[in-house]
RNA sequence: GCGCCCGUAGCUCAACCGGAUAGAGCAGCGGCCUUCUAAGCCGCCGGUUGCAGGUUCAAGUCCUGCCGGGCGCGCCA
């Protein structure tokens, strides 16, 4: 149970009390201490605080304390300490009523209603349907998936979307590879383009067309044949290859619908009555520089064919429209320097974009033999995100993807994907989570029994009270996690309760012991489990009850 | 050249909105299985947080400048 706003709370009127005001008290923050005797939770309210009063921090921090009212069955103690920092300490019966509702709330713990009636949209993976999903795609995918749970865990309504692109040049690329392997399997010599797409799956798309049409195709001059065959296809494996890895899309908005709506020419339309739009050399410009952008960009070419830009642009006033109160976008770091033009656009006609959160995360190095490897999809020197899941599991390729904060470049070296797999920490939360369904199978195969009325105040070992305190914050870490687009923070909090836990089993028995401390000590246990197993739900990894 | 991101232990990474003595895993060394899962536990080793300034009671975190790496800078998506 996260007490931080209960506590800002008590903090504020105390401050009140103390007749204090100043903007820190707008925010008061509360962070855990590194050191256990610097209590449970600590602040620095009084610090920020004491040159708006005028007074020394310690000051503040003495005159605080002295009008605060806490609920000692919360907080047993209270220490101004250091330069002004004042220390809280957990009383033991909170710690006792978080266990009681950790066991009462199951699967739910951890949830919360922070964001109850809000909807969000998660739009991420949105590869085009050129080719299978690559291990570079998997940290995408991966993290908006953990993302889109995240903010279901805060009370959020998600929807996950995909949205693609099936028209253009790479597409039709794509058709012609598709129909030059065709005429290769009919024995008819055919110059392959030259940009082509050279994959092994282009030619199994070949064959299903060969199955299913014989020779029939062999004179057809329309490539619309190919290029939906191969469209199908290829959706249908990235749909399998998402389906592996427990991730299932909501909705799959395809980019043409904004052209076929005339969505794109309203927005020219809008932006050119803002006069934020010009023509030069042919083509349509957007003047990004009168934003504040350090260049404009054209939305349309002289071709009369728009840039991505420019339905990217409708596309976002169309979430908007839809109603969402969250919208993310999950982009590799190549879109550094163009949604902001894209955001500008949306903004300059009105929209609320700070409702709009870009996660840029950094690409995955992958190395080969120690050497840094150059993925293509058009080339084919690409690992597929399904190659890997054969390797290493989808529990692993899930964590992986997620260990790292999403702003850090991620090292990913084949060659160790299998050992490294074997050391994975993802085994570490694993094994406990099983370890702890063994000893409550056992326990209550010997008579040990969960009782309506616990003894709790028998949970006085160091190592127990630690684990408590671990498992008190889940909810609050989730929150955080949710809140910053971290769902790495999850699994750093994970591991210290799996460490908490481990120490405590190598310390306190629970078969052999009396029935009375026995007992407390499988609500503990049953307790840590359930957080272990919704925190790895979040992340969207299993919590085996054996290994 | 310009913009954004990154630089923390030998390696891969944490460090919550600027807090108190910068932490894990792996690697290395040494211990712990006749009792609930050794995929575990305990200990040791390991740091000028790229460099130089600055702001602050307090800087890995913020600012400036350099150095190094990634990505972008197309009428490609």
């Amino acid at each position: 149970m996260d007490l931080r706003p209960y506590l800002e709370a008590a903090f504020r009127a105390a401050a009140e009390q103390a007749g204090f005001s100043g903007a820190s008290l707008q925010k008061i923050i509360f962070q855990k201490p590194a050191r256990p005797e610097h209590g449970d939770w600590a602040t620095n309210v009084a610090l920020r605080l004491a040159p708006e009063v005028g007074l020394p921090p310690r000051e503040v921090a003495r005159r605080l304390v002295e009008h605060l009212e806490l609920d000692p069955a919360r907080i047993a103690r209270v220490e101004v300490a250091g330069p002004g920092f004042i220390n809280l300490f957990y009383a033991p019966a909170f710690l006792h009523a978080v266990l009681a509702e950790i066991l009462s709330r199951g699967e739910e713990y951890g949830r919360s209603e922070s964001n109850r009636g809000r909807r969000a949209l998660v739009e991420f993976v949105s590869a085009n349907p050129t080719g299978p999903l690559t291990v570079g795609h998997g940290r995408n995918a991966v993290l908006g998936d953990a993302i889109a749970r995240l903010l279901a865990c805060t009370g959020y309504e998600v929807t996950r979307e995909y949205y693609f692109n099936n028209a253009g040049r790479q597409m039709r690329l794509l058709a012609e590879s598709v129909r030059a392997r065709y005429l290769e399997l009919l024995g008819k010599p055919v110059d392959f383009p030259e940009e082509g797409y050279q994959g092994e799956y282009i030619r199994d798309i070949a064959h299903a067309l060969l199955e299913e049409h014989g020779d029939g195709l062999a004179d057809t001059e329309d490539l619309a044949i190919f290029k939906e065959t191969a469209e199908r296809m290829i959706f249908a494996e990235i749909v399998r290859t998402l389906e592996r890895l427990s991730i299932r899309m909501d909705s799959f908005f395809n980019e043409h619908s904004l052209y076929e709506s005339g969505a794109i020419w309203r927005v020219i339309d809008r932006l050119r009555e803002r006069d934020l739009i010009y023509e030069a050399e042919g083509a349509i410009w957007f003047r990004g520089t009168a934003l504040g952008r350090h260049r404009d960009v054209v939305l349309v070419k002289s071709t009369g064919e728009p840039t991505y830009r420019l339905p990217d642009i409708a596309y976002h006033i169309n979430k908007l429209e839809r109603g969402y109160d969250l919208i993310i976008d999950v982009f590799g770091a190549d879109h550094i320097d163009t949604y902001p033009d894209v955001l500008a656009a949306v903004g300059a006609l009105g929209y609320p974009t700070e409702r709009i959160r870009v996660l840029i995360y950094q690409f995955v190095t992958l190395l080969k033999d120690g050497q840094p490897y150059k993925m293509s999809t058009r080339r084919a020197t690409f690992v597929t995100l399904d190659e890997l899941i054969d390797e290493v599991g989808a529990d692993v390729t899930r964590f992986f993807f997620l260990m790292r904060s999403p702003g850090t470049h991620l090292e990913f070296d084949l060659d160790l994907a299998r050992e490294a797999s074997e050391k994975n920490p993802v085994f570490y939360l694993q094994y406990a989570h099983a370890r702890i369904a063994s000893i409550v199978r056992k326990a209550q195969e010997v008579g040990v029994r969960f009782r309506e009325h616990p003894a709790y105040e028998r949970l006085l070992h160091p190592h127990e009270i630690t684990l408590m305190k671990a498992l008190v914050d889940l909810p609050g870490v989730i929150e955080e996690a949710a809140e910053h687009l971290e769902p790495h923070r999850v699994i750093v909090y994970l591991n210290e309760v799996a460490a908490a836990f481990h120490r405590f089993y190598h310390e306190c028995r629970i078969l052999g012991e009396e029935p009375e401390l026995a007992s407390a000590r499988m609500h503990l246990a049953q307790a840590t489990r359930l957080v272990l197993r919704n925190g790895l739900a979040v992340l969207g990894v299993s919590a085996p009850e054996q290994m």
